[in-house]
DNA sequence: CTATGAAGTAGAGCGAGGTCTAGATCAAGT
DNA sequence: ACTTGATCTAGACCTCGCTCTACTTCATAG
């Protein structure tokens, strides 16, 4: 039978905060939050062991927080996981709301920056024909 | 000839914040921190009078503040153009500059948008063939 | 044994970006 | 004159998301 071990390679909170981007404080600070889905590990002295799975849960922490995901949402959605199946539902809705507004801010965002290549544009052929006054009108 | 008047229809700080969408608040406050480029017209009883022209700076200012550009850069945008012609140049750079971090988010939430729709593709999925349990690792 | 450096805790502090309060004034309607 | 509602100022206050401080303890290399 192939083994599903799983490859619990005890990772030190430096080591995480490496791979995930995050910092060792604000790794910290998660887990007060109870932004984490299980409790993490410790050793006889009391270090925290992060193993695989709970550097998955962070990445994915990572890219939600990235689109704008606030804390509090996040930590509604590793109570639900935390609860265990049952809840799927839930889960889904929330995070089906959460892609509405990443889609919503990408929308914005192109918005804004078709906005600003336009202005940028009008500076740069104002430059390439020589300081012709009358631009410093703040429409221009 | 044809009158390029300036058609200063002085708008009350209210009317602008409804054609912004900014508060009255941060309408004042962007005053304060001057973000504004010229000061604005009072009346003789001391209220504002905002122009056209205030309202599309403002309007600029909107796009560039939901585009993420902080307080601080607008503040110094405001300064280039307030201090009028002659730095179109660093205007431009600024602008620039801040395009490409418009382009590098977009490009992030993107990536973001589509670690968002394979999870909950998983989480749709595995409802719709029924709770099969083994799910609630938060890798899936 | 000691030095060094990573990690532990609790809690204070910070920067950004507004928001809100208090109390006064202005402007318009009746 | 009176009421109502928008504005005025200065400055206090708030939320968010960490970050940093202070001080202690653990682990490892020399």
């Amino acid at each position: 039978m192939a083994t599903t071990e799983p490859r619990a390679q005890a990772l030190s909170i430096g080591e995480v905060a490496r791979r995930t981007g995050l910092s060792v404080h604000a790794l910290r600070f998660y887990e007060r939050e109870g932004l984490l889905v299980g409790p993490v590990q410790r050793t006889t002295g009391g270090r925290r062991r992060y193993t695989e799975v709970d550097v998955d849960w962070l990445l994915i922490c990572v890219k939600l927080r990235e689109s704008g995901m606030p804390l509090a949402e996040l930590k509604r959605f590793a109570e639900l996981v935390r609860h265990g199946p049952g809840n799927e539902a839930e889960r889904l809705q929330l995070l089906d709301a959460h892609q509405q507004r990443v889609e919503a801010q990408i929308r914005a965002l192109e918005e804004c920056r078709s906005v600003i290549a336009w202005k940028t544009s009008v500076y740069a052929e104002h430059l390439a024909r020589g300081e012709a006054g009358g631009l410093w009108d703040p429409t221009a």
